[in-house]
DNA sequence: ATCGATCTTGCAAGCGATTGCAGTAATTAT
DNA sequence: ATAATTACTGCAATCGCTTGCAAGATCGAT
C-alpha cells in the first residue's frame, strides 16, 4: 500500500508526461498543500514563498490539471451556453463578449446551437447539465417550467427572457418598441407593420404586446404580420404580406428578417425608404453595410454577453458556499435581473412617409 | 485515516448531492469494478450482471462524472475547434455538424472564435491546447511551424489547409476553381476577375494559383484583386474594382464575398448578370435566397465537420495506444488526409457574356 | 524570558472514476 | 469425473489537486 513507486522527484517517471504539483513542490522546496494554495487563494501564504512557488511554475511550464481540480472542488471550470442560431450575427457577438469574460475567470465556455427548435433546447439543457457548473440559455423558447427540472441542479441563466424566478439578462424591449413607433412617427407615418417573430420567443411577444399598445394609445394604424422565424428567410417571406397590408412603415423583429425584408422587397422594385420604411433590431454588422443602410435599435451584445457570465460566476459562487444550511434560511435569495437598454440608430432604410 | 464517514449505503450522505458509482454499485449488488467495466466497455461482463448495472443507474439517475473520468483516464471529453468567423454561415454549418458528430461519441466541442487573427490563433491555440483532448483549427491562418510548440502537445487537425505532417481535411481547391472557370468558360466570359481573399489563407492561395494558371492555358485574360477580407464588407469594398477592371466574369473566394460584393453593385445600378456573372464558393444558405440566387460551388460542410472530428478522434486515440514506445517504431504513421469535393450549383448570378 | 495569539506550512484524507492483478466461477476438454 | 482453460468479478492502487486539522514558527505583550 505504500509502494512508494515515485521517487524523491515526484513524478516525473522519466521525462516525458507533464509536471504535477508534485514536481513544482519538490523544486520549490514546499509541500503540494502550500503549491496548491499559493496557486488558488492568495491567502495564507508567505509573500517569499510564494514568490518561489511561482517561478518554480513557470521554470517547469507547470499548468494545473483541470479534471483533477475540478474533481475535488467539484467544478470543472465549464460553462454551458445555449444558442438558437450561431450564424445569426447577433449571437456571434453575443458568443465572442461572453467568452471573453469567461476566459478573463479562467473559464471555458461550451457553446451549443439549439437550431431553433424546442426539443433540442431541452436536450441540450439536460445534457449539459451535468458537464457544465452552470447554463446560459439565450432566447430561449421553453420556459422555466419546462426546461424546469434540470434548473435544481445547475445555476442558470435566462438571456432576454423573462421568467419567473430564473436570473437573467434582459434587454428592455418595451423601449425598443418605443424608440422605433416613435421614430415612425416623428417621420409622419400613421400606419405601422410589425413582423412578428415565434410565438415562444418572449421578446418577441412582448413586444407585440407592447406596440399593439402603443398603436392604440397613439392612434396609430397597426397590422401584426407572422409569425415568422427570425432569420433572413423568414424576412423575405414577409414581403408580400407587408406590402399587401399597405403599412408605410415596418418594424421587423430583428435586423437579419429586416434584411431578409429589404432583399425581398427590392427584387419585387418595392424602393426603400421611399415606398415603406424599415426599422430593425439588433444593430448586426450587416446592418450597416446594406444598401440602404438599416434604420435599427442597437443592442449592447457585449454588455449582454459579459453579463450573463458575471452574473451566472455570482450564482455559481452562491451555490457553492450556501449548501451548509439546507433550506433556505432568509426567505430566498432575490433572482437578480439585469436590465439593459437599446438605442435608436437612424440609418437611410426610413424616411418621411410619402402620403 | 479510516473514519469511515459513509455508511453502508455508499456516498450519499444525506440525499442531496448526486449519485456515484459505489451508489450504483451498491444497489446493484456489484463492486464499482464492475460498474465502471460495465458503463464503458462492454466486454468482459456478464450480461445478466450488466443488466442489473444498468437498471440500477437509471434508478438513480447516475452519471458519470466527467472530471473523475478524466482523472484517471487523462481524457478530458472536450475537444476544440477554433474558427475565424462563427457568424460566417459556413463555419456555422461546419460547427454545428462537428458538434453531432462530437456528442455521438459523447464529446463535447469547445468552440472557440479567432476573429480572423493570427494572434487571437495562436493564443487560443496555446490556452486551449492544455484543456483539450485535441484541437480542430479550421481554415487557419498559422502554419505548423508556427503552431508547432503546441502540436507535440494535442493531436491537432487542420481543415481546409494543407500542411507539411498535418492530418487534415480540405475541400479540393483546384476542382473549385476548376469548375468555376469552366463554367464561365462555357457562358462565353473571356475576360475574368478573381477576388482574392486574405494571402496567408492556404485555400486562397491556393485557389489563386490554379486560376492564374488555369486562365494561361485556356487563353483567358485575368485580374486579380485583393487580396480582401472574407467577408461581407470585404466583398462590398470590391466592387469598384472589379468594375474598373471590365472582366464580365468574377470569381469570388466565397460566398458571403460575393454577396458583398453583389450588394454593392446594385447599389451602383450595375445588373447582375446582365453585366457582370458571378461566382461564388461555399453555398451558404444565403446564397440560394439572394436576388439573384447566387451561382456558386457548394462545400460538403457536413461531411467536413463531421470528418474533422472522426478523424481527429483517431488520432486521439493512437496517441492514448502508442506512448508504449518511446520512439516511433514503424518510420512514421502516415499522415491522413481527406479530401473532399465541391459541387457547381448553377443559379441566377451566372448568364451568357453578352460581347 | 515567558505565554498566548497569529501566521505559515505540512499531513493526509478525500473527490469519483479506471484498471492491473488475482481469485472464483463457469466451461470445455480429456 | 477431473484437470485445464476461459470468463467474470472484486481488491486496492492511482490519477493530480484541494482542504480541514494540527504542529511549528513568529511576534507582541507582560
Amino acid at each position: 500500500m505504500r509502494e512508494q513507486r515515485t521517487s524523491l522527484l515526484g513524478s516525473s517517471k522519466h521525462g516525458s508526461s507533464r509536471p504535477t504539483l508534485v514536481d513544482v513542490a519538490a523544486l520549490a522546496g514546499v509541500s503540494p498543500a502550500t503549491v496548491s494554495r499559493a496557486l488558488t487563494r492568495g491567502d495564507a501564504v508567505k509573500r517569499t514563498t510564494r514568490r518561489r512557488v511561482l517561478s518554480a511554475v513557470d521554470a517547469l511550464d507547470y499548468r494545473p490539471n483541470r479534471a483533477a481540480r475540478g474533481l475535488s472542488t467539484g467544478r470543472s471550470g465549464v460553462l454551458g451556453m445555449l444558442v438558437p442560431d450561431i450564424s445569426n450575427p447577433f449571437f456571434a457577438e453575443l458568443i465572442r463578449s461572453a467568452q471573453a469574460e469567461a476566459r478573463a475567470h479562467d473559464q471555458v465556455l461550451l457553446i451549443a446551437d439549439t437550431a431553433q427548435s424546442e426539443a433540442e433546447e431541452l436536450d441540450l439543457t439536460e445534457s449539459l447539465a451535468g458537464q457544465v457548473d452552470g447554463l446560459i440559455v439565450c432566447s430561449p423558447r421553453l420556459g422555466p417550467e419546462r426546461l424546469g427540472p434540470r434548473l435544481a441542479e445547475v445555476p442558470l441563466v435566462f438571456v432576454n427572457r423573462r421568467a419567473e424566478g430564473v436570473p437573467a439578462v434582459v434587454i428592455d424591449q418595451d423601449a425598443i418598441v418605443r424608440m422605433s413607433v416613435r421614430h415612425l412617427q416623428d417621420f409622419r407615418h400613421h400606419h405601422l407593420a410589425f413582423l412578428a417573430g415565434p410565438e415562444d420567443l418572449w421578446s418577441s411577444e412582448r413586444r407585440l404586446e407592447t406596440v399593439r399598445a402603443l398603436a392604440n394609445s397613439e392612434g396609430l394604424e397597426l397590422d401584426v404580420l407572422g409569425p415568422y422565424e427570425p432569420s433572413f428567410e423568414g424576412g423575405s417571406q414577409a414581403a408580400e404580406p407587408t406590402v399587401a397590408s399597405g403599412a408605410t412603415g415596418v418594424i421587423a423583429f430583428n435586423d437579419v428578417m429586416a434584411l431578409g425584408l429589404m432583399a425581398r422587397l427590392a427584387a419585387m422594385g418595392i424602393a426603400v425608404p421611399e415606398k415603406l420604411s424599415v426599422v430593425g433590431s439588433d444593430d448586426v454588422p450587416l446592418a450597416h453595410m446594406w444598401t440602404p443602410a438599416l434604420t435599427t435599435v442597437r443592442a449592447p451584445t457585449r454588455a449582454a454577453g459579459r453579463r450573463a457570465v458575471e452574473l451566472l460566476g455570482e450564482l455559481i459562487e452562491a451555490g457553492a458556499r450556501e449548501p451548509l444550511d439546507r433550506t433556505p434560511p432568509h426567505e430566498s435569495p432575490p433572482v437578480r435581473r439585469i436590465e439593459l437598454e437599446g438605442q435608436l440608430v437612424v440609418r437611410e432604410s426610413t424616411s418621411r412617409a410619402w402620403a
